[in-house]
DNA sequence: CTGAAAGCGCTTACAG
DNA sequence: CTGAAAGCGCTTACAG
């Protein structure tokens, strides 16, 4: 005859139903109520008591129903991760990050994709989050830089981090980018080895990634003493196709520039292309930087000299923030990046 | 002051709580049991009674709380997807036709990477489909290749959808993406421009995709009168650097094959590097044909001829898969692989 | 075809 | 510091 349910065994986990609050309490002869205050880390119990329950917990390898805890705290233990268009490598290492903040931790990461070019976008995120009664949600670019979707967020009273390139928000809300100081590296270094006439592809300016990347790169000239002609700056949509048609402006120019700053790689593998078609060498005849430093990157001959932006940690950053008891004073998260040099650039012919 | 719980309100979802399965059972009259027979489609109700309590619904936009109905239940609405470490680009795709059969259902996704060379993996996967009660769990190459991974489901009782080269388990459980085809419509490809001294540059034989594609292409040669000897075929890691590894020891030999089929797009890259290299001219001295249809291959020069895959239906039929009732006899789910010719191979000279 | 009671595994509100 | 009662919003098991 099998087991009943009133007689919880030891390794109740791995044959017949997992144990729950009741077994243990009763296991360990205390009400369930002080079962319930150790699995939420109440202060409220003595410490032998607490290392008796937590023992027994250990031993029989419960874990309290997320779905039970959920339906009594009316929230669930699920963090939603919101994202527009980026490209699928960002988007694959903002979700590694957070689950490596998530480990362990009890609660999962549901994924949200949608478009925010759609009118009724924010509607569904709100959906999404109250019919799922999310504890948490991260705001990837570009749906992070969307004040209305934020205000709806706060309205709801639901808490967010939003990524992005400066910060837009709350410190206990933002993780920060810096983009314009990756930028300015990239500045610096053309201006070091010696470029004069530069041009740079930018992302579109409806991106506040693209504007800081673009301010943070022009500032950082003017402070070296070079100024940016209004022609050395072309607005392209971040992708490979936008590059191209970019590269073909700046490239077919009467004086062409010896060194194009690209918003990102992709637009870099652009310039790339049109290079080769008009036989302009890299880096002897043209100097070219991207930004993201992705797998592309490196599959570039030559090698992409880019911006690398741990975007691993950004995600990290994100949903640990998410997990955070109450605001209290936190300091800014933020992530630096950093130029990642390969051979794409030389001192001008 | 404010309403109480007990009167709700008809727009209860937009101010104060959301209404319940017992507001609706008391607005339209009928016990909470018929909303919940209504809820889950059971036939035992009368149509007019089904009418009446599913306008009311819609009108209070009333959504039943999965949490309550996971507790219930004993099983949550969550999908979990379980993936190893393919490209990013696979892993997005899948997700985002995965979203695309939940959408509306009532079902999220969530996502689990592992690392399934590490030893105690299975068992992390099934802590989190336990804890997590998930409803079913999509298995994407190569964790979905794993049997010892699928027989530990089905002894707890998991349902699982494989997505895999070729049928490994019953028609109800498999997506099956015919690898094999693909590769023999490449061989047919490169017989019909005239190669006869072909290689190929393999996926790690631990895969079944790497499997599938080598006999595929070797088969299909045969069938055309082509034998492949096997210094024609190398073994590399489905990576950049391991293309690049395996093109020289192709690309040095004395004499050197006219076409190189690679397992995957990365591979692939290697070759052309590999070709720049040594100053051999694709398509004119090499023909080059890739697996994937990466984005990578259209940013390569010459744009790569390359396997395409519907990795979003893959991943849509994967999930709708885990959303059917029970198994009944479905056909088996399959999605089939067609080549794109870019510009990457010609006759050999 | 419909419903009243008990229960899923937790927490909140209250009492001591 | 601890506990008994009620409740979170659903479904199951039983009865009619």
């Amino acid at each position: 005859m099998p087991r009943t349910r009133k007689e919880p065994d030891a390794r109740a986990d791995f044959r017949g139903k997992a144990a729950t609050i009741n077994d243990i309490a009763r296991l360990a002869g205390v009400s369930k109520k002080t079962v319930s205050r150790i699995i939420n880390r109440s202060p409220l119990v003595r410490g032998d008591t607490r290392e008796k329950v937590e023992a027994l917990m250990r031993e029989v390898g419960y874990v309290p129903d997320p779905l039970a805890r959920g339906l009594a705290f009316r929230r669930s233990f699920l963090i939603g991760m919101i994202y527009d268009n980026p490209t699928a490598q960002y988007i694959v290492d903002i979700q590694y990050g957070a689950l490596d903040a998530l480990r362990d931790s009890g609660f999962e990461l549901v994924v949200h994709p949608c478009d925010s070019r759609s009118p009724d976008y924010v509607t569904g995120v709100r959906r999404f989050v109250q019919q799922q009664k999310l504890h948490g949600v991260m705001l990837v670019p570009r749906v992070s830089e969307d004040q209305a979707l934020c205000d709806m967020l706060n309205e709801i009273g639901c808490r967010y981090a939003r990524i992005a390139a400066v910060s837009l928000d709350g410190p206990e809300k933002m993780v920060v980018t810096h983009d314009r100081d990756g930028a300015a590296e990239v500045a610096d270094y053309l201006q070091t080895l010696g470029h004069r006439d530069v041009a740079m592809i930018t992302g579109p300016a409806a991106y506040r990634s693209a504007i800081e990347r673009t301010e943070g790169f022009v500032g950082a000239l003017q402070r070296r003493g070079i100024e940016l002609p209004k022609s050395r700056l072309v607005e392209a949509g971040y992708t490979f196709e936008s590059g191209v048609a970019a590269a073909e402006k700046l490239l077919g120019a009467k004086k062409r520039p010896t060194a194009i700053f690209c918003g990102n790689d992709e637009m870099a593998a652009g310039v790339y292309r049109v290079a080769l078609r008009m036989g302009i060498q890299i880096p002897q005849q043209l100097s070219v930087v991207g930004y993201d430093d992705s797998p592309l990157a490196s599959r570039l001959w030559p090698p992409l000299t880019s911006v690398r932006r741990d975007t691993r940690d950004t995600g990290r950053m994100a949903a640990a923030m998410l997990l955070q008891n109450e605001a209290g004073s936190r300091p800014l998260s933020s992530v630096r990046p950093h130029l990642v040099i390969r051979d794409s650039c030389q001192p001008p012919a």
